[in-house]
DNA sequence: CTAGGATCCTGTCAGC
DNA sequence: TGCTGACAGGATCCTA
């Protein structure tokens, strides 16, 4: 789920709450989201955060680092001190209109205290840990970060400093689009002519931090078919679709992660920022913002995909 | 090397 | 109500 965007914005977020902050503690609820030994991160201090492409890394002190990687339903939780000592009541029945106003009071504190970026769900405001967290990261004075992962595609990694930029997958990410050329774009395009270009700007390896929402909202922006082969995207269109990626990453990262939760209205109701942000993507059925014609979606490249069928050739 | 499909895992939702 | 299959904001592995 979280693309480049929501790691980006995670990465800010967390800065302001766990640098310069001792682990004491790394707890693992699922042996395969917590990769390489706890041991050497206890004990370490947060000193510094990078990303690259979707994946975030932490390094700490002497030389140890953190890699995490969210994949699909991966989030991080950040829960500082202060909420533990509060927190005791469960806002579970935020829908019923007669608790409305204590439960949105209760809602207010939480997120006050909290800190939250991934998959967007009720793990943001629920009690943790809960079911769905698979590490627990404890700090000097009892802040707590929690990475949560439904589908348990997504991991944390502890690893040497030194070793970060050859992880396979770190390795072998493309530039993102901000720092690329147009030229340089097409040729990587020309290097998978046969593929559909949805899949082709999806693949990390040729463009990083794209994934199934920036996809289909660049691919809107430069007005091309996601099942076009990328062979047949001209140069001007690569250029475009370039800048089309730039622009609605950019565009997200301004405005916090349009992806970024759900967030509570003062109704006790959730929004979605989501769909203030996205033109095309879950908006099937809708017409579209630019000519009116209703949004489609379809099957590309094994993923959901949107499209206007009248603004994209 | 590229292209396409299966796969990891849990949860939810539509349809019967 | 219970069952079934499809699908999900990602990436890798396997096969041809």
């Amino acid at each position: 789920m979280p693309e480049l965007p929501e790691v980006e914005t995670i990465k800010r977020g967390l800065q302001g709450f766990c640098l310069n902050k001792k682990i004491v503690r790394v707890k693992s609820y699922c042996d395969k989201s917590l990769i390489g030994p706890r041991e050497i991160a206890e004990g370490r201090t947060v000193e510094k955060f990078r990303r690259f492409g979707k994946a975030l890394v932490v390094d700490l002190s002497e030389g140890v680092s953190l890699m995490v990687h969210l994949r699909m339903t991966g989030q991080l939780v950040w829960v500082s001190s202060s909420e533990e000592e509060t927190q005791q009541e469960e806002p579970s029945s935020i829908s019923t209109s007669k608790n409305a106003v204590s439960n949105v009071e209760i809602i207010k504190n939480l997120i006050k205290n909290r800190f939250a970026g991934g998959h967007p769900s009720d793990n943001f405001t629920d009690k943790l840990p809960n079911k769905q967290t698979r590490v627990e990261i404890e700090f000097e004075g009892g802040g707590k970060l929690f990475f949560n992962d439904q589908r348990k595609f997504g991991f944390i990694k502890i690893l040497p400093t030194d070793e970060v930029l050859q992880d396979k997958f770190i390795a072998s990410l493309a530039p993102e689009p901000w720092k690329m050329e147009a030229e340089d774009f097409y040729q990587r395009l020309q290097r998978h002519k046969n593929s559909p270009i949805k899949a082709v700007i999806l693949d990390q390896k040729v463009i990083c931090g794209l994934g199934n929402i920036y996809a289909d909202e660049a691919l809107f922006y430069a007005g091309i078919l996601p099942t076009r082969k990328a062979g047949e995207v001209s140069k001007t269109e690569a250029k475009l679709l370039l800048k089309g990626a730039c622009e609605v990453m950019e565009k997200s990262i301004n405005s916090g992660g349009s992806t970024m939760a759900t967030y509570v209205k003062a109704d006790g109701t959730k929004g979605d920022y989501l769909r203030l942000f996205a033109q095309v993507f879950r908006r099937e059925g809708e017409p579209c913002n630019r000519c009116g014609t209703e949004i489609i979606k379809t099957r590309v490249a094994g993923r959901g995909t949107h499209i206007c069928p009248r603004c994209q050739k």
